[in-house]
DNA sequence: TCTTAGCTGTTAATTTTTTCACAGCGTGAA
DNA sequence: TTCACGCTGTGAAAAAATTAACAGCTAAGA
């Protein structure tokens, strides 16, 4: 099975856009439909659902609730998934807000944190340990990816820790790039760095504008 | 200037470790000491590295603060850019609060909402205005670039908006890919799809070790 | 001064990703 | 039944990104 990063990717957002149009009571879907809400191309789009091996209809395009069972197959996601963050701060805050209420998917089943003033209660509803115990409760959670949310200068003995513990996958928010032995899945999430993006990109677009 | 949107990413990233690393006090580095630290090769260092113009030493590698000076050219960066954000939320007053203090770089100049009671006051120090101000606001702060973190339902009638106030770059948190004219550039953080990236690319990485 | 080790800049080769292009199929109409 | 349309699946081509390779340089030491 050699679906690359990129393919995943956009398999994850043709599954949220199924999910958006099957609510909404569509049933079919062609190629360069899709295309259009995942902004890629139609090729794009039959070459990535390759790789899930549902195969559409030449008339009728793809069957939307038979594509989405399928790329839930794909993405084996059998009910939730376990996850824990680390870093309770206005971010982490925010993300165990977000995910919360979506029992679909994923489940943040605990937060860690240093400061004593967070630990030891409810954080938006999900129990909020002392870094210390953090070991011992992974041993007993054993969750299958974590999210670090702590600043750039804690995140990688976090993240020592956390493959100590058994963890695999990490979405990683700090802007700092973890070490981390091989098998172990980092995935960076650098908002300062996406936002440099942005004022690079547009600024050559207003320049290309304005010179011609 | 053909920097392609991966260079730039890197660049960016590059730039953040120079930073730290001269706040440390060293002066010159390598490119595989720079690759090892921003998670490349060599090769690729040197490579991004020409775009900017800027010329190692063969002995001492890159001049840490010569480098960051070229790098601050490279991406413009006199002083400050400014930026509002849309959707006051958990995950927009996580952002305030980040960018806040660092006066550097970015600055969110204002942000919008639709929920009167999150409008007319500071929100970690910057203005929160109605979103029927946006328009109007707009032609004054003359933003150069908006982050949008409204809900996925708001977030293309908000983008619309702010294209039309002569917005030209956008940060989208919300999971939807937004129809935009062309040379309006927009980057998007889809924290869902990178989760999904990690859960799927951990557990392939387990059944590889544990197969063998 | 000359030599040498080990770096950089850059071209060329390779690998990865995207796009093209079209055979083949299912459907509905004649 | 036969035909034609417009889609999918996929091999092949093209484009983009990464890696390898090495000439050339620089400073330190003999
Ligand atoms: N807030 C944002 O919008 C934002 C945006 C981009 C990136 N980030 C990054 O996300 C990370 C967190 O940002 P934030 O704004 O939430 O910061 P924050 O300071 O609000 O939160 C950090 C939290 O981590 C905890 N912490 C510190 N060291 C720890 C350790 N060793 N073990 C466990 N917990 C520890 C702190 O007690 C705090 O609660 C940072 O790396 C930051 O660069 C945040
Ligand atoms: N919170 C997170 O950690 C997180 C993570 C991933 C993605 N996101 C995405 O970011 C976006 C915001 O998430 P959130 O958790 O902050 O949600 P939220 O509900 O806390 O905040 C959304 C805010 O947008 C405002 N709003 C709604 N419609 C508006 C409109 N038309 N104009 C202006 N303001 C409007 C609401 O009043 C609210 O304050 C969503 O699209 C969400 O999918 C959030």
């Amino acid at each position: 099975m050699n679906a690359s990063r990129k393919t995943i990717e956009r398999l994850s957002h043709y599954r949220m856009v199924l999910s958006r149009l099957s609510g909404q009571g569509v049933q079919n879907i062609y190629s360069r439909e899709l295309a259009a809400l995942a902004d890629c191309t139609p090729a794009q789009v039959r070459r990535d659902l390759m790789v899930t091996g549902y195969e559409g209809n030449p008339k009728h395009g793809y069957n939307i609730s038979e594509l989405k069972k399928s790329l839930d197959v794909f993405f084996d996601f059998k009910g939730n998934l376990v996850a824990v963050i680390v870093g309770a701060g206005s971010l982490g805050r925010a993300l165990i807000a977000y995910f919360m209420p979506k029992k679909t998917m994923y489940d943040i089943v605990a937060a860690f944190d240093s400061d004593m003033n967070k630990t030891g209660r409810l954080i938006n509803g999900t129990p909020c340990f002392h870094i210390n115990e953090m070991v011992e409760k992974l041993h007993d959670l054993k969750p299958d990816i974590a999210l670090v949310t702590v600043p750039a200068e804690s995140a990688q003995e976090v993240a020592l820790k956390l493959v100590k513990s058994g963890v695999s996958g990490i979405l990683n928010f700090a802007p700092v790039r973890l070490k981390v032995p091989e098998k172990v899945y980092v995935e960076n999430i650098d908002v300062t760095m996406s936002l440099e993006k942005v004022a690079f990109f547009s600024r050559q677009y207003r320049e290309e504008k304005n010179n011609g």
